[in-house]
RNA sequence: GCGCCCGUAGCUCAAUCGGAUAGAGCAGCGGUUUUCUAAACCGCAGGUUACAGGUUCGAUUCCUGUCGGGCGUACCA
């Protein structure tokens, strides 16, 4: 539809004389029905250059597009409006077939082709292997999962990758914690100490490290450990690390599976030691003269990509600073072909991405494909206070206590509904009791509301096979509904490309509302037999849209509640 | 100090890469069920979009500055 005005406004600008070559027209959808279905803001641009106001140049367009003239089966009225707004408005004709092509499309319904042929990388949660997933991981979790199933809908061929390190300075503690735990296993009666400051002071045995880690899962990894009967030496702490970071890989990935997520492939940081890769971008950078020594470590000008110092790359002990790997890996991932390469990360990584992108870019590789999607944190609120979070403290509510509480759906929609760019407050104890004020039951809602009609139409033996009467939909609801519907694509393809699921989300919404609305004023079941065929099918193209809608969420569409 | 994000109704948040009268939910007040699922609908009230300038036909949106909150600013990741 808009393909075709803009067609038709060219054709008239041409006519017209005067218009810069480079000129865009712009289409919008306004707010205020009173504006039509589709506005054109041409006449307002366009004042400067003609000289002329624009009212009048709206006009000269508007009796233009008339001669012309405009299909009527697409366009049933144009307006001037405001300081110049060109208004359109849609014909019903227009209307109920694109309500057919929504119903015959089915499943499909949704899906654009953008990125048919291409191939994009989503990498998420990458969280070491150092504790269960918390709140804070799900936010990443479910913004990088959507994004990569809004790509889907949009034609990429998608891969999800989880990154992770296993051979730091943290799992290293990570492993002394599980080995001073299995000690206490070993001798009962084994000495203890206090570490921690004030209240939170915890008792643990002597040879745990001071800044160990203090969840629970640490001593069941232990025990486990122990009830196998497997002879551990004592000095093997590696044999502890490894316990640990397979026990908690196994939860992640529980935790994952039961959020609907599922990772394509898993690298290991090590790998790009292992191969000699970091060390040859060292090699690559000294040759651009990016990189050099000093007081014994590496390091890399990042004053050359504007920054006010430079960065470590190899501290003097030998060991890389994470920005190397990060470099590396990014690098093998252009390497691998990907149209598009998407980062999910946290706020805390704000700072450090550029470097890694203009490192990759300086070494020659198309660093635009990189986009990096920031999502600020979570401030999880329990009885009204601010919840501090630490993995390593174990003052956190892990991803599975939060799907125990409030259901996986409400916690996936939970962290979609927001801008991922907003601080999201969390607030549990309302997650927990809201259940029946949450908008994802809303939605699923309306979805059920529809099956539970149909199944009603069906059991009285109604009609809903034949292909129905769609021009007797008239009342406002149902046209207000129809073109409510006809937003789908659209959404889905600017939420895949700014990487923000919320749009589709807010979508959604306002289309439970419409249909709401049309159920509230519109009766099928009991009206004559062809205005009840037209609703029914205008209510099985917008449990269509929910359901698909719902399913690039990642959230169930059930037919009865 | 410097960098990035944010500041919108009492609360939590939207606002279509600058558009028309800034919108929802919750909380508050008042209505609506002999009718397909009331987890609903309708109405009322609630705003100097933190503040001050600037850019233009037009600013919540862009620029500058101030104030306030968050995250960074390690030879931690």
């Amino acid at each position: 539809m808009q393909a075709y005005l803009h067609r038709q406004i060219l054709l008239v600008l041409e006519e017209m004389g005067g218009v810069p070559s480079d000129f865009m027209l712009e289409f919008q959808q306004p707010g205020n029905p009173e504006h039509g279905d589709l506005a054109c803001n041409a006449a307002m641009q366009l004042a400067r250059h003609l000289k002329r106001g624009p009212k009048q140049i709206a006009d000269a367009i508007k009796s233009g597009l008339e001669t012309l003239p405009l299909d009527s089966n697409k366009i049933s009225s144009v307006e001037v409006a405001g300081p110049g707004f060109l208004n359109f408005r849609i014909s019903n004709a227009y209307l109920f077939d694109s309500l057919s092509d929504i119903l015959s499309a089915g499943l499909a319904y949704g899906q654009t082709h953008s990125g048919d042929g291409k191939r994009a990388l989503v990498e998420f949660v990458s969280a070491n292997p150092t504790g269960p997933l918390t709140v804070g991981h799900g936010r990443n979790a479910v913004l990088g999962d959507t994004i990569a199933r809004l790509l889907q809908w949009t034609g990429y061929k998608v891969e999800r990758e989880y990154y992770f390190n296993d051979a730091g300075r943290q799992m290293r503690v990570l492993g002394e914690s599980v080995k001073a735990r299995f000690m206490a296993e070993l001798d009962p009666k084994i000495a203890t100490k206090m570490i921690g400051e004030g209240e939170e002071k915890v008792e643990v045995p002597v040879p745990f490290p001071e800044d160990g880690y203090l969840g629970d899962y640490i001593a069941e990894i232990a025990k486990e450990l122990f009830d196998s009967g497997e002879t551990v030496d004592l000095d093997d702490t590696d044999r502890f690390k490894r316990a640990a970071e397979q026990k908690i890989f196994a939860e992640i990935g529980a935790t994952l599976t039961r959020m609907g997520i599922h990772m394509d492939s898993y690298f290991n940081e090590r790998s790009l030691y292992d191969s000699g890769q970091i060390w040859q971008i060292i090699e690559r950078f000294r040759e651009k003269e990016l990189a050099y020594d000093k007081d014994g470590a590496i390091w890399l000008k990042t004053t050359a990509f504007g920054k006010e110092a430079d960065t470590v790359l190899v501290k003097s002990t030998g060991e890389p600073t994470y920005r190397l790997p990060d470099i590396g890996y990014h690098i093998d991932k252009i390497e691998r072909g990907y149209d598009r390469i998407v980062d999910v990360f946290g706020a805390d990584h704000i700072a450090t991405f550029p470097d890694v992108v203009e490192g990759v870019r300086a070494l020659g590789y198309d660093a635009d494909r990189i986009e990096v999607i920031i999502y600020q944190f979570v401030t999880l609120v329990r009885s009204g206070q601010a919840v501090k979070m630490s993995t390593r403290k174990a003052t956190y509510v892990t991803l599975d206590e939060l799907m125990d509480e409030v259901g996986e759906d409400v916690t996936r929609f939970f962290f979609l509904m927001r801008s991922p760019n907003t601080h999201l407050e969390f607030d549990l104890d309302l997650a927990k009791e809201a259940s029946d004020t949450n908008p994802v039951f809303y939605l699923q809602y309306a979805h059920a509301r529809i099956q539970s009609i149909l199944r009603k139409a069906d059991d009285i033996g109604m009609d809903r096979k034949s292909p129905a009467d769609l021009s007797l939909l008239s009342h406002q609801t149902e046209i207000a509904l129809i073109k409510m519907l006809m937003g789908l694509p659209e959404n889905i393809s600017k939420a895949a490309e700014l990487g923000e699921p919320h749009r589709l989300a807010n979508y959604l919404r306002e289309v439970a509302v419409a249909f709401t609305q049309f159920y509230g004023s519109c009766r099928i079941i009991g009206e004559a037999e062809n205005v009840a065929g037209a609703r029914m099918a205008l209510a099985s193209a917008t449990a269509q849209v929910l359901k698909n809608g719902l399913s690039v969420l990642g959230i169930s569409a059930p037919d009865r509640m």
